[in-house]
DNA sequence: CAATTGACTGGCA
DNA sequence: GTGCCAGCCAATT
């Protein structure tokens, strides 16, 4: 498999993730602010879904604006779980109470 | 190479 | 809160 993504989205993509701290969630909309892309929402949710090919970072900290957990990721509920992230239903966090701020 | 899809967001109703 | 539309971009077909 070729790095099918450039290394430089992925590395300046991954290096915000790994800066969420524990019991906290971030926003696609608010990393992809951060590397430049703030209307490249959707090339975060495409990277984090590789980023387990790439390297370990903890991909389950990021949410949508919703609070709403990737579709078809049933262990991203108990990951947020187990670091402090209570849940508002089995689908749903409390990103409103549980948001990073940088 | 063209079209479609998707772990999205923001604006407006 | 939900729904529709437009924009942006890489991976897949």
């Amino acid at each position: 498999m070729n790095r099918t993504l450039n290394e430089e989205l992925i590395y300046e993509i991954l290096s915000v993730v790994e800066e969420i701290p524990v019991g906290k969630v971030a926003t696609y909309g608010q990393i992809a602010g951060l590397i430049g892309r703030e209307r490249n929402a959707r090339l975060i949710g495409r990277v984090l879904s590789m980023a387990e090919f790439y390297g370990r970072y903890p991909c389950h900290r990021v949410v949508n604006q919703a609070g709403r957990l990737a579709p078809g990721w049933k262990e991203q509920r108990g990951l947020l779980e187990g670091e402090g992230v209570p849940m508002k239903n089995e689908t749903h966090v409390a990103i409103k109470l549980y948001q990073w701020e940088c």
